[in-house]
DNA sequence: AATGAATGAGCCTTCATTCAT
DNA sequence: AATGAATGAAGGCTCATTCAT
């Protein structure tokens, strides 16, 4: 029995159900049966509201960056230090709504398929840009920025990582341990940048310090 | 006119074509068709050799796998001490050959691939082991186990992260900075730990520390 | 809210809509919606008006040659003589009316689709029976019988063969230089015939003369 | 049990099925399952011999084309004059083979998808052209130029009308009585403009004569 | 009167795979 | 040893049509 406003509705229920199947298969080699099934729906019904397949796993690109947007912006407006800052970047991808574990096979295939689609490349950087502002705005105040673009990167390639070790499901399912290992890492530097600076007014080793560093950073 | 001794010859060729294909398209979606046109022969002649397009992905991995074991053993059996291990299985994975730009897509193609495969998840298992009981022979003589488990997947995250950023070609296609980055890690880890150690003889902080770690690792 | 006496208006739109369509294509592989879009409609309502596809389709050629029909009966009733109707079912035929594009290529198509629908067969037949008939009445009285079949037959066939060359765009857009050509056949055989008559008493040449037309048509 | 060698009788015999297919569903709304079905193959070896439809349609086109064209030479080689010319194209569009009610409902189809496709319109125009220097050909040493441009098209007009009415299955099913028709045409025209020409010297009225014809086309 | 919602059926196309030579 | 020939199965997509509102 049809009814009317469906629209919204089915978009949502076809965009879960394609995260769905991804997560199960691994991959974006789902049939548009399958993920219309999932949601309940014909095929054909998939395309009327999508226009085709690449469109459908578009919108769900989307609305997987765009949640993990919205997480993001939430978490760092409650971060009151820099430091919370980084914290706050790391804990929202390691959420336990980012980290499920058909969530993280939809972005690993997004990943992979990224390679094929301008469009969905094109998506990802402006993830990539996001996380790596994101990063920098707590790093800045706390270092150099070359040291800075430097350890956002490692976070970034850490985050991404641990990712792909959560998808083969082989030994971190766990996201708590997941987020301990980069606020390690993150805990470390800061620390040894601290303790370098201490020691002798020497300046701080940063990540793969340049040979001139002269100038020190204030926070 | 068939010559004989041929099944090795093309057996390699068309495992490279493979390669080839897979780093070209940037996923697993290649047809047979393709490969076999890569390595000039028919498709029937793959099919002949390796019996169908999953097995001849299998033998393509497992290339892949014992490439990069063989590069490791060789680097490992010229490192003189434990800190140089963990040196040389970073190197060895972001050596000129291993981070070519369509070895990375391959490995990425069959993580993903990984997922539906069993054969291919066991055998990516087994280079995740390898690659966790390299670095553990070289971690374990410089810290307490637990450290040296928790450093291990940080490092593996890192490459593994290092890898996926390379596939996606956005900023980071240096395979001499990925290293230094990973470097940078292990070094500024040793040293905090080493500090800590120093300072008053209170036991060095690891990587997320368990709450007891009263028993020191000799080195 | 929905208005009262909406049903013309809405055939006829639909039924312009459809000319527009299968025009611009230039087949009848139009879409319903696209022809409701047309028009302004759902596509819904062009079913619940006409039934279905193959409806439709014939409503718009009932239209076609209703409208052309009316337009000859027109101008039929103001020709005075025998010669003057001819003239002006060549004209109608080629009045900017029914040569315009559109309605070209809507003949053309339905002259295809015929081949498939008995109903549209039928239909076409209705129209060539009676543009024959038409013909007839005005050549019957300037010759034998035989003979006015003959140039019936060969003035459709002009016509059709100009309405085919229009839709193809290729030489001849003008509606005057079409109808000049069929005029001038028309007038070259009248001249004809009368010069043989003239000539000696013997019989006129009809077209693919019979061995024996002895017998003289009168008027 | 396969064969070698079989790629130029499937190309034949695909082609072939696509005409009959044609000519029997009077369009080129044919599916490819049901042409190969005709030709005793699967739909997937047609596309692996011709790469899709569209590929199929035009090389059936090509086909019809150069059959007809083949035909055309050959008649017009044994045309010792000019009058013998006229005779030989109009010969040829009307012989028993080119008259098939397949062949004439698949250039009936053809000249419709014309309308869509930019290559098929292309070989259409071929065709048109090398039907129009034929003519052309045989017409020109008989009388003024203009005069031979006007009868060209009226000419190529009635063949293409005679084509259609052949499509409509409706009175005119014979090949011959056909060229009758045309043949009258020609010889009508021509021995009027020989009368008007003898009677007095006054220059013979050409087809759809212009103002201004003073000079005489001796032939 | 009119439409959004929804679908079944069908078509084109791709591709791994098999087989006789 | 190697391939051309051939196909079954499956997937994406389109479209006429129906139905409840």
């Amino acid at each position: 029995m049809p009814k009317v406003g469906m629209e919204p509705v089915r978009r949502r229920a076809l965009i879960d159900a394609t995260i769905a199947a991804i997560g199960e298969r691994g991959s974006l080699n789902v049939t548009m049966a399958e993920i219309a099934g999932r949601a309940g729906v014909s095929s054909a019904l998939a395309h009327h509201y999508f226009g085709g397949k690449d469109d459908l796993i578009q919108a769900t690109m989307r609305k997987l960056l765009s949640d993990l947007g919205h997480d993001a912006v939430r978490a760092l407006r409650r971060a009151p230090t820099p430091r919370a800052r980084i914290s706050a970047v790391i804990a929202v991808n390691f959420s336990a709504e980012q980290f499920r574990a058909e969530i993280v096979h939809a972005w690993l295939a997004f990943y992979v398929e990224a390679q094929k689609s301008r469009e969905l490349r094109r998506l990802l950087r402006v993830y990539a840009r996001r996380l790596n502002s994101d990063l920098m705005s707590g790093l800045t105040p706390l270092m150099k920025r070359v040291d800075a673009l430097h350890m956002a990167e490692a976070i970034a390639a850490m985050i991404d990582g641990l990712y792909i070790r959560r998808a083969l499901r082989d030994g971190l399912p766990n996201p708590a341990s997941a987020a301990a290992l980069v606020e390690d890492y993150v805990e470390t530097k800061l620390r040894r940048m601290q303790a370098a600076n201490d020691e002798n007014g020497a300046p701080a080793r940063g990540v793969a310090a340049s040979p001139a560093d002269s100038e020190e950073k204030k926070r």
